[in-house]
DNA sequence: TCCATATGTATGATATAGTTTGCATTAAGT
DNA sequence: ACTTAATGCAAACTATATCATACATATGGA
């Protein structure tokens, strides 16, 4: 599927843990990693609440232009 | 949940009925009008995939600022 | 009037997102 | 050396997105 590096990024540059992010967004710290690692397809509100966590925004996160 | 007219909005202006759309991203009609009516949270690559059809970005029909 | 298209909605089945628990590794602090 | 925080990963479970099928209404064209 594709690392989420970009999320991780934005995240690190926050100086914030996935246990943090994944506290801020209310899911668990395995759902936050596991997005990272691309091992799975977030829904797209999560997404959501991850950008507003990380002060981003979908584009930002989970575009790419083909 | 809330309706989702931007995507309606961006349907209606390629002309594309909701069958199409379906056709074009791979699920099924009822799949495109239960996100339409904000029935469910669709997932990412769902969203990116209607997106790409309807020649718009995830922040022009999912995004909103708070 | 009849037929086709577009849409809303419902239900039972299946796939998968997300949880919970747990174990392992690495890096930093004491 | 020991502890703690951060991360990767896996298995079993629960919740829910999505499918397949179906019925209903509205509209427009022949």
């Amino acid at each position: 599927m594709g690392k989420n590096l970009k999320m991780k990024a934005a995240r690190a540059g926050l100086d914030m843990s996935q246990k943090e992010l994944a506290d801020a967004v209310d899911v668990t710290r395995q759902t936050i990693s596991a997005i990272e690692r691309g091992d799975y397809n977030p829904s797209i509100k999560l997404c959501i609440r991850i950008c507003q966590a990380l002060h981003v925004t979908l584009n930002d996160l989970f575009w790419e232009e083909n």
